[in-house]
DNA sequence: CGCTCAATTGAGCGCTGCTCAAGCTACGGT
DNA sequence: ACCGTAGCTTGAGCAGCGCTCAATTGAGCG
């Protein structure tokens, strides 16, 4: 039975989970196969190419169907923001992945496109809905990056060069999912004083 | 003359500019400073080690003193997201080098915590400071690491996969100094409504 | 003068992503 | 039953990478 470009990826991606982006390597992926290294670049064009369509099926539950139907512009993003951070967290350095290859499907940006449309219909010009959508995906990859990049060795460093610091930030400081969720009420909230403005023009 | 640690890294981030973050190798770098290979880990650990300092070098105009005594929060905040993103784009794949080694200089964090004092003396607590002060940093990072990456291979993916959705768009899509502006705008805005909740708790 | 030690040398180790001519199946037409 | 073609794999190997280390240099000082 020969290989599928999909069933390269998923190894891709398993082997990713248990060996970290750092030593992620084809020597290591081809023999997870019981392949030759040589096998592996009929499937795929580069290491470059493997890791975009693993960033893609990471991203994946991100732009699944819900099935409902016009939701409201405002949960729909904190909804939007949160499968987003979910789906890089479900995996070993996955923000890193996103962060390196901003990829977009074609499912993905079908879906875009009837979500813009679901947004206009409630008021929202789509440049400022575009722009909203980009403002939550780009928040949420780099706070997922600094939630994924090693937590314990930068907190050391901080407890050691200003103890006082640490201090007056009480036990809030590291990346939670509740400081991540009271950010991004904070970021919806800016959105809809925004919408305000819009609707009742000076 | 013998050579100096910080001569190394700013070689470095000249030959980054020069070359980009993938082509960037110890060996164009001695090669650069006319010195051997084994000549470099003397000053330097690794090329983790050194790129981290280099990501230093690279933000530190971002924390550099205006003089300026206890501007107002939002001000401030706004100021702090224009000087990270014009920092990152100062330098080739700047974000990237942000994104991958997020170094909280010592100096950094003195000003960090006398700034955070500023915010106390206004009124906003701590806990909160902190969370906005990180808002921001994320969203730039992950702002400028899109508008950073290879624009012109995403428009043209985009405008082959969906011009419908390209032309809905308009002609504001591309990432630009407005479009940030706005952004940045649009999360001050949240902020500023968070606060007046503080002021008027329930 | 001779000592010391910061700084450099140059060879080389193990690993990486990637290429390619050659060979191996499996299948469809005659 | 045969063979050609196309999909897929093999296995050797290339050039380049980050990094190490014993040996060597050379400036400054007692």
């Amino acid at each position: 039975m020969p290989l599928r470009r999909e069933q390269v990826v998923e190894a891709a991606l398993e082997l990713l989970d248990e060996v970290g982006l750092d030593a992620f390597t084809t020597r290591a992926l081809t023999e997870r196969l019981g392949v030759q290294r040589g096998a592996l670049y009929w499937h795929v064009k580069s290491k470059q190419e493997l890791l975009g369509a693993v960033t893609e099926l990471l991203l994946r539950p991100v732009f699944a169907d819900t099935g409902e139907e016009e939701p409201n512009v405002f949960d729909n993003l904190v909804e939007f923001a949160h499968r987003m951070r979910d789906a890089m967290l479900a995996h070993r350095d996955g923000a890193r992945l996103v962060a390196a290859h901003v990829t977009v499907s074609a499912s993905g940006l079908k879906l875009m496109q009837r979500v813009l449309a679901d947004y206009a219909r409630q008021g929202i010009p789509l440049p400022v809905a575009a722009r909203w959508g980009d403002i939550i995906a780009s928040y949420v990859t780099g706070y997922v990056l600094q939630e994924q990049t090693a937590p314990a060795e930068i907190a050391f460093d901080l407890s050691e060069a200003s103890p006082e610091l640490l201090e007056m930030l009480g036990d809030h400081h590291p990346p939670s999912a509740e400081t991540f969720a009271a950010s991004v009420a904070t970021i919806i909230l800016g959105m809809r004083a925004e919408a305000a403005t819009l609707a009742s023009p000076a």
